[in-house]
RNA sequence: GCGGCGGUCGUCUAGCCUGGACUAGGACGCCGGCCCCCCAAGCCGGAGAUCCCGGGUUCAAAUCCCGGCCGCCGCACCA
């Protein structure tokens, strides 16, 4: 094992064969982007694609997929909350350089309250009551705005106010209704989306941990609170109860405890260490999803925040992390259980609709007070402006006009005061056949390039005298590379490379993905090959030309097996998991 | 954002302290050729460096000074 750390040898091989490196270098590099090269975007695809399959494919209608803009209107991140809580005013120490909320140190230390006031309001306060450092006691410099968002302009010349996206969550909640309806109206739904997303951090310095930009890969679960447990328990039955993960419950965090313990779904459940039965369920697909992507077990774990590490629209949050040589224990995706904070929001500030219709078993009975105007009472009391006193009543809410009449005995409108007796009042019996109400929300967000990272480190494998990628095939970024065993002048050689030539284009029609690699020599194109997590190589050698048969090499073992040409195709399906034994699966239906 | 350290071909590095003979040297990698029937072999040749950027000092700056950018470490921030 080289003295060098994996992190090192990642920069390294990330750089010299082409998965990522920092942006804008000719122009001194800008920190916290990234690009991704030929072979990392290949790699990143197939993280997204294992993403997909396990969220949305196999779950079968459960969730479905949206796209929407990068670009958002103001008002969208006011009503989520994010403009409130990405400005935060800050202060910072002459002294020591700590930074701080300045509304809140000055309520702490002036006993004033200061939050929503300007940042001269702020400096005032602080100058007035000579507010200071809480640690060292320095001087504080005058509040400024730090502002985590990316602000822009929508349109040219008079733009409209808009941000960069934080998150992709908003465009699921605005959306909520349309896709809502696509789905025909069923509870619960998923609502996924895989995009970029801005965060102008204030120093982002970890690589790929800490992106300006980066990819979330999220959805929305909605469903219904009082249905929860029948309708999860479609899902929460069989072999996933039986499912392991490692749990950091923020019960034993309290306690001091740092050490995650390992949890069956069905515990989790049962000790209600999850706040809603939907969390665990996609804990684990979670959980199963990391796992497929050659994560082990054991270093992956479920960290709950405590009550000051959520956020502001979160009642139980849990980080997933996977333990990494070089930062120790990463988030790669968040679980937050939103209830209904977001749509409540969007409903307040946009005035739409957006609650859903639940359809009660039996229809109920409801008795109910209503009342009706009283047009000849009306007409007395407003003489000529019955006929607009009267429009108005009719686009009022009659239980607000019943609940105002009974507190007050009377009603103003258009000036005109209509008391009790401006009304009839009626017993009414309504059958009522459902309600309606906010569905709840579990968020699981997932970071890409963060997964991408563990994953590469994950995967990275020292050996005496190699460096490989250990890549899961799903994952890899070629399904398998084909060599010529020589690539010179002679004769049999050129017909090694006719023949290797022959079989990588024949592959690709198969629409499987195929290095070809014909320089230098086969130990050296084996490494090249083995570097970026080629999983196989198919070599035309000597034998070839004289019975048609070729070598599969396998990148871990480095053991070769001998095929002929014409079972190739097959053979490599099934090791690339990919052949599907279909009189198996078939057997389960009948 | 604060403090400390650093920045030379794709990578690692020599040179910097003590300014000049540096058209910036080497190794690995890369490209072309020769050789070779299997795991980074060898030989020959080639391409590849705004010495991070800008300014200053000087007859002369990779080298000294100042500012910026970027990176690493610590602190802070990460809704």
């Amino acid at each position: 094992m080289p003295d060098k750390s994996k992190y090192d040898v990642l920069i390294d091989i990330g750089r010299r064969r082409g998965l990522f490196w920092p942006s804008y270098e000719i122009y001194g590099g800008v920190a916290g982007l990234y690009d991704f090269g030929p072979i990392g975007v290949e790699i990143k695809r197939r993280i997204m694609m294992e993403w997909i399959r396990f969220f949305i494919h196999r779950q079968g209608g459960l969730v479905v997929e949206i796209e929407s803009p990068i670009i958002t209107p103001r008002m969208v991140l006011v009503a989520s909350g994010h403009e409130e809580h990405f400005t935060d005013p800050v202060t910072e120490c002459t002294k020591c350089g700590r930074v701080f909320r300045a509304d809140h140190l000055i309520e702490e230390q002036a006993h004033v309250k200061a939050e929503g006031l300007s940042m001269d309001e702020l400096w005032s306060l602080i100058r007035e009551h000579n507010v200071r450092c809480p640690v060292c006691g320095g001087e504080l410099t005058k509040p400024r705005p730090a502002l985590l968002l990316f602000k822009t302009e929508i349109g040219p010349y008079k733009g409209s106010p808009g941000y960069l996206r934080p998150e992709t969550a908003q465009g699921m909640f605005v959306s909520f209704k349309q896709v809502f309806n696509v789905a025909r109206n069923r509870l619960p739904l998923g609502i996924a989306q895989i995009g970029r997303v801005g965060r102008n951090e204030i120093s982002p310095r970890q690589g790929l941990m800490r992106l300006r930009e980066f990819t979330i890969m999220e959805f929305e679960f909605f469903f219904d609170p009082e249905r929860v447990e029948e309708e999860a328990g479609k899902y929460l039955l069989g072999p996933i109860l039986d499912y392991k993960m490692n749990v950091l419950t923020a019960r034993d965090k309290a306690r001091g405890v740092e050490e995650a313990k390992t949890y069956t779904v069905r515990e989790l459940l049962e000790d209600k260490i999850v706040s809603t039965p939907w969390m665990a369920y996609w804990m684990a697909i979670g959980n199963m999803f990391l796992e497929s992507l050659g994560i082990p077990p054991d270093r992956i774990r479920f960290d709950e925040k405590l009550p000051h590490e959520k956020a502001h629209y979160s009642v139980q949050t849990f980080d997933q992390e996977v333990y990494t040589e070089k930062y120790g224990w990463v988030e790669v995706a968040g679980y937050s259980y939103r209830t209904t904070y977001d749509l409540g929001r969007h409903i307040e500030y946009s005035g739409a609709d957006l609650m859903v219709f639940r359809r009660f078993k039996e229809p109920r009975i409801v008795r109910k007070k209503t009342i009706y105007p009283n047009p000849a009472r009306i007409k007395e009391l407003a003489g000529e402006k019955f006929g607009i006193v009267m429009k108005r009543i009719a686009s009022m809410d009659k239980e607000e006009l019943l609940k105002t009449l009974e507190e007050k005995g009377y009603i103003v409108i258009e000036d005109v005061k209509l008391g009790r007796d401006a009304f009839y009042y009626k017993e009414v019996e309504e059958k009522v056949h459902g309600e309606k109400y906010i569905p709840h929300v579990v968020e699981p967000s997932f970071g890409l390039e963060r997964i991408f990272y563990v994953v590469l480190e994950n995967s990275l494998v020292f050996e005496e005298n190699r460096t490989y990628l250990k890549l899961k095939p799903s994952i890899a970024p070629y399904d398998v590379a084909v060599y010529p065993l020589l690539s010179g002048s002679k004769r049999e050689h050129r017909e090694m490379m006719r023949i290797a030539r022959g079989i990588a284009e024949a592959l690709r029609e198969t629409g499987l993905n195929v290095y070809y690699d014909e320089e230098g020599s086969i130990g050296r194109r084996y490494m090249r090959g083995d570097e970026i997590g080629i999983p196989y190589a198919i070599t035309v050698d000597y034998d070839t030309l004289k019975d048609n048969t070729v070598t599969i090499r396998h990148r871990d073992s480095r053991m070769q097996e001998r095929i002929n040409i014409d079972k190739l195709y097959d053979r490599l399906l099934e090791l690339l998991g990919r052949r599907i034994d279909w009189r198996s699966l078939s057997r389960r239906i009948i």
